[in-house]
RNA sequence: GGACAGGUGGCCGAGUGGUUAAAGGCAGCAGACUGUAAAUCUGCCCGCGUAAGCGUACGCUGGUUCGAAUCCAGCCCUGUCCA
């Protein structure tokens, strides 16, 4: 189905990732003939990315796979106002200390999946309010405000959808768009950046960026979208009840991380590991042909490459052993929580809550009454049970079918 | 600055003096069925407590009342229109 002849825009296209873009044509000539760098914006709101943000950071892992060259922007500075888009209320502000200590957590990820240096297909990473923090106000007018127009900012769905729904937007960040459309020129400008991906809730930004460039330098540059992420039940994806799946380990353990992919509907196995693994495409095909039951073996193999990619092979390792002993054998693993209950022994529900399978006592009161909660695979029937352990062993405490953990004395 | 409308639990959204910890929906969790999937059915879904019960909660602060999410006053925030 394919008609592009760059290794960059084949691959993109047959794996998924391509939604709307604007040259295409032109993208594809240009990646035949030299090494396009490419950037994808990224926000610092928080110390880690979720996998909401991981088809972008696979694209530009794509990027690199076929000789182009990856920049990671930081939003540093544009973090500090809040895009609008898609959101319904203001972000709250933050402080420089956090955003910076955010973005450093945030690269932790980048390098396990990119290779960053100085050659000419190495990934970097820059920071927007690098370039953002010298501009100021007046000049910021003068140089980019008058390739805007209030007309046709007010046409952008960031901004519609908030006067539609009567929310409010402030000054601030109506003057997002401005920004992020002013960082594809000064990427094109300093690093010779040709392309810019994103989601699709960022076409608007990104074509902007596009028109702002040509329009101040009079160079041609491209964009594309990826079509928006949902499972197959229309969820956005990375959500669990726990919060977001996030990349870091420090946010979410790795055989958590493990399980969300294992978890994964039937329905969405193949088009994840097109887009989230490096398996090739003729591998994926046969794992997403299996039918019943067996494409159980598709989503652990999703699990083990996805957490191995992320997480490192180690990791992946660990939480793919883990969860078949735990699920398979009937015994424990490792990789599960643990919870040290003390030589005086604790109360069965503190001890779900400890251990964080509950939010409260009463939740774990609730479940134990549902007959949810078990211990070596026994139900508990006594909300009041006071557990101990002897010296040397331990319990496998259960909720539901698929929290699992350890308790030791 | 003025007029009007509005601010309810994670979200949406009922509720205009008492039996309201607050209808209904979504999301979530658990049970059954399964394949650690989906769909379906059932239960749960503020906190503490074995429980009786207690605490906290309907923008904020006061007031009226035996009793307030509901009435009154002031303030804050948002929207629409006017200046």
């Amino acid at each position: 189905m394919s008609q592009y002849l760059s290794d960059l825009l084949r691959l993109l296209d047959q794996r998924g990732y391509i939604h709307q873009a604007t040259d295409p044509a032109a993208l594809d000539a240009l990646a035949m003939k030299q090494i396009v760098p490419g950037y994808i914006g990224f926000d610092a709101t928080a110390p880690s990315l979720h996998i909401g943000s991981l088809v972008q950071i696979m694209m530009l892992r794509r990027l690199q796979q076929t000789g182009h060259k990856p920049i990671v922007l930081m939003g540093g500075g544009t973090t500090r106002i809040g895009d609008p888009t898609g959101r319904d209320e203001s972000r709250k502000m933050l402080n420089d200390e956090t955003i910076d200590a955010n973005i450093a957590s945030i690269r932790t990820v980048f390098e396990k999946l990119l290779i960053f240096g100085d050659g000419p297909s190495d990934a970097v990473m820059v920071n927007n309010h690098d370039w953002l923090e010298k501009l100021g106000y007046i000049e910021m007018l003068q140089k980019v405000g008058t390739h805007f127009t209030v007309n046709r900012m007010l046409t952008f769905d960031s901004v519609k959808l908030r006067l539609e729904r009567e929310q409010p937007m402030t000054f601030l960040e109506f003057n997002y768009m401005i920004l992020q459309g002013y960082d594809y020129r000064h990427l094109a400008q300093t690093m010779g950046a040709r392309l810019q991906m994103g989601g699709s809730d960022q076409w608007g930004n990104i074509v902007n960026g596009i028109e702002l460039t040509r329009r101040m330098d009079g160079i041609e540059v491209y964009g594309f979208t990826t079509p928006l992420l949902t499972t197959a039940d229309g969820a956005k994806m990375g959500k669990t009840a726990a919060g977001a799946v996030w990349l870091n380990e420090a946010q979410l353990p790795s055989y958590d991380f493990w399980q969300y992919w294992r978890n994964v509907d039937d329905r969405d196995v193949g088009r994840f590991l097109r887009l989230f693994t490096d398996l090739p495409l003729d591998e994926i095909a046969r794992l997403e042909a299996l039918e019943g039951s067996a494409i159980n073996d598709a989503k652990v193999v999703l699990a083990n490459e996805v957490t191995g990619l992320v997480r490192g092979p180690d990791a992946a390792r660990a939480a793919a052993g883990t969860a078949s002993a735990t699920f398979a054998g009937g015994g424990l693993g490792e990789d599960l929580p643990t919870l040290a209950i003390g030589s005086g022994g604790m109360g069965i529900t503190a001890i779900c809550t400890a251990i964080g399978f509950t939010q409260s006592n009463g939740e774990a009161k609730r479940k134990i009454a549902e007959g949810a909660v078990k211990i070596d695979d026994v139900a508990v029937t006594d909300p009041g049970l006071q557990l101990e352990i002897p010296d040397g062993e331990s319990r496998k405490l259960s909720l539901g079918k698929k929290k699992h953990g350890i308790l030791k004395p």
